[in-house]
DNA sequence: GATGAATGAGTGTTCATTCAT
DNA sequence: AATGAATGAACACTCATTCAT
C-alpha cells in the first residue's frame, strides 16, 4: 500500500518560516530527514524519527511539511538547487575543460556532492508514481548535463544531447553508488574502470563534433 | 495468546511442497509475489496482497514462505537458476562472438531474461543488508561475467576481469531499467547510447588482450 | 510496509507521561491491564482488550508501553513499591510482634494488599525467562522476608533466613490463592490451617533463636 | 481470549484406537504433549508441535484428539491414573509409617512421579475456568490425600481432613516447583526447610488423634 | 507556536481446526 | 487411515496524521 495511511493532509507546499527561529528549524528537519532517508530508505524513514533527530517534535515537523510528500519534495528541490549551482560551474568551464576532464568532472558530480545526495538517490529511487516532482527533478538534470555536452559540442543534436545524458546520469549514479558501497563489497578498480568508460565513451560522441 | 505471535518464524527455507497442488500453489504464489514485489518494490509489497493475488490465504502464502525474506529469497534464488542458465549460453559462445556481439549479448541479458526480472531489481535494490543471499546472488553473477570476459580475452587479471565486471552488470540493470520506463519518460535514443557506450568500453578491454 | 515492521520496538522502559492528561491515562491503561491479565493471564491477555477496557485506543497504549513485556514489567515494579513500603511497616515492628503474630502478618501480606496483586501472581506465574525484571521481584521479595526474619531473630544464619523466606513467600502466595478462589472450590477450614502450619513452622525456626 | 480460534469440533472424548498401531501412536503422541506443554505452557503449546515431536502430522494428531482441550484432558486423566496408583501405595502403607515419613512420602509425591508432572501442573495453572475435568483431578487429588490421613489418624473429622489435605498438595507443588527450578534461583537448603514445615505440620494434626 | 497525546487502519505473522486426496 | 494443504480470525505492533492544551 502506499503511505498515505490516514487522513492525508493534501495542501501542497512547505509552510515559509518567518523568523529566523524558524527557518533554523526547518533547517534541522530537513537535514534530520536526509540523514533519515539516507539511512533507511524513504518508506521506512519515519516522521518520528526525522523529528526526533532534529531534536524537534512530531507536532514541529507538521507544522513546517503538512505530509511526508511535501518533506520529500522540499528536500528534492533544495538538493535542485545545489545540483544547478554545481552544473553550472561544469557548464561554465566546458568550453575551456578537455573532454576527458569534462567526463570525469561529470561522473564524479554526485560523489562530490556531499550531504544529503544520498538520500536525494533515495528518494528518486522511490516508486516514482508518487511525485511529479521526482519526474521533473530528473528531467532537470538531463537537461542541464545535455546543455554540458551542447556547449561543449556545439554541432551536437539536441535529442542526441538528451540521450546521451541520461546514460551520463546513470554513470553519475553509478558512480556515487560505488563510493557508498566502497570496501564493502566491490572491487576496488570498479571506480577506475567507470571513469574510464565514461571518458571512452563521451570522448566518442563529442569530439569528432568538436570545433 | 502466546507470547510467540511476535517472534517472526526463523525458520530459514522455504518449505519444499509435497503434493501437486502445493507444486501449482507455490508456483502462483511465486509469481504473484513477483508482480506485486515488480509494482510496487519490497517493502511496499504487503503479503496479504501477494496471497490475494494468487487467489489464496494469507495461511497458504505462510505455510510455504515462513517470512516475507524468505518468499523474496526464494524469487532471488529461482531467478538466479534462470541467470545462471542463460549466462552458460553466453559462456559457451564467448570465444566465437565479436566483443561488439559480445558486448551487446551482455547489456541486452536482463532485458531478455522476462519474466520476473523487474521484481529481482526491485528486490536487489532493498537495503542489501538484509540477506546474505542477495549479496550472493551479486557476486555470482559478477563472477560469471568475470568468467565470460576472461574466456573471450584469456590474459586479462583476475581482478581486472571483476572490476569490470561490476561495471558491465550496472549496464545491464540500466538497460533493463530504461526499457521498462520506455515511453514514459527516456528519450528514445538511450537505449542506442547505452549499448555503444558498452561497446566502446568492452572493445577497449578485451580486443587489446585477445590473443 | 517496512520491513521493521515485524521487529518490536526494544526500547526498554516505559514512557513517562509528561502531562496530566497523559498521567491519567496511563493509569487507567495500568489498571486496565492489571484487571485483564488477572482475569485472562498474561498470555491470553491481548493489548487490544486491555486497551479497550481503559477506553483507550491501541495507539495510546503503545504510546505508553512501547510493548507488552514493559507493560508488564511496569506493573510488577508499580507493584513492587506497594510491596516494599508494606514490608516496611512488617520490619518496623518485627521486634514487637510475637512469633505468631509476625507469622500471621506475614501470610496475610498478599491478601491484604489488595489491587493488582492478583495480575502480579499471574505474572510471576509466566515463565520466567520472560523477564529479569520478574526475577528481580522475587529475589527482592525474598531479601525483605530474610531481613525481617533476621530481625526477628538476630542469631539466624542469613542462608537460613534465605531458606525459611523461600518457604514463606510460598505460604504468602498459597494464602492469597486460597482466598481467590475462596467459595469456589476449596474447604473453607484451609486458611485457617495454613496459617497454622505457618505459626507451627516460624515458631520453630525463630523461637529457638530468639534473644 | 480463549484457544478455540476457529471451527472447534466439540465431540468431547479421544478417540479409542483399536490396533497397536493406533495404540503406539496416540502413546507417543501424548507423550509429545506433555513434553511441549511441560516447555512451554499450555497455552504456547502448539498442535503442529506436538504432532511434529511425535513424529506424526498435524491430521494424525486431529484423528486421535479432535481438539486441543480433548487432548489436554487425556493427559490429564492419565496422569490422575498414575497418581491413583502412588496414591495407593502410600494409602496402603499409611498405618505403618511414622508420621514424619507419611509427611515425606507425601510432599515428594509429585517429586517421585516424574514423566509428565511437570506438564499436568502447567495444565492446572491454566486458566481453571477451561476444563470441569481439571478441577475433577484436584478434588480427586484432595480426597485421596484426605482418606491418607484419615487412615493414618481415624479420628480426624473429615472436614478436617479435607483442609489439611488442601495444605498438603499445595506443599507437594511447592516441593515439585522447588525441585524444578534447583539450582537457578532458589537457595538450596529450601527444599530441606519445606521438608521440616511440613512434617511438623502433620505432626501436629495427626498424632494427637494417633489411637 | 510548540508540545505531545490521540487515532485507527494497516502490517507481518501465528495457529487451531477442517478437508481433499 | 494418513497426509499435508487450506482457512481465516486473531494478535502484537507501527506510523502517518490530527488535535487539544
Amino acid at each position: 500500500m502506499d503511505s498515505n495511511r490516514s487522513r492525508p493532509n493534501r495542501q501542497r507546499s512547505a509552510l515559509e518560516p518567518q523568523r529566523s527561529r524558524g527557518k533554523l528549524r526547518v533547517a534541522s528537519l530537513m537535514e534530520a530527514a536526509a540523514a533519515v532517508i539516507a539511512e533507511r530508505g524513504f518508506e521506512s524513514a519515519t516522521m518520528a524519527e526525522i523529528a526526533a533527530r532534529a531534536g524537534s517534535q512530531i507536532g514541529s515537523l507538521y507544522r513546517f511539511f503538512p505530509n511526508k510528500e511535501v518533506l520529500a519534495d522540499a528536500l528534492i528541490q533544495r538538493y535542485g538547487e545545489l545540483i544547478n549551482e554545481a552544473f553550472g560551474k561544469i557548464e561554465g568551464r566546458a568550453t575551456v575543460l578537455s573532454v576527458y576532464e569534462l567526463a570525469d568532472s561529470l561522473v564524479d558530480f554526485l560523489v562530490e556532492l556531499h550531504g544529503e545526495s544520498r538520500a536525494i538517490i533515495a528518494l528518486m529511487e522511490a516508486r516514482s508514481e508518487w511525485s511529479i516532482k521526482r519526474a521533473a527533478f530528473r528531467n532537470a538534470a538531463l537537461h542541464r548535463i545535455a546543455q554540458i555536452l551542447m556547449r561543449c559540442s556545439p554541432l551536437l543534436r539536441p535529442e542526441t544531447a538528451e540521450a546521451i545524458a541520461v546514460i551520463v546520469l546513470h554513470n553519475m549514479k553509478t558512480m556515487k553508488a560505488l563510493t557508498l558501497e566502497q570496501g564493502i563489497a566491490t572491487s576496488p578498480g570498479a571506480t577506475t574502470e567507470l571513469r574510464e568508460m565514461n571518458r571512452l565513451y563521451l570522448a566518442s560522441k563529442l569530439s569528432e563534433k568538436r570545433p
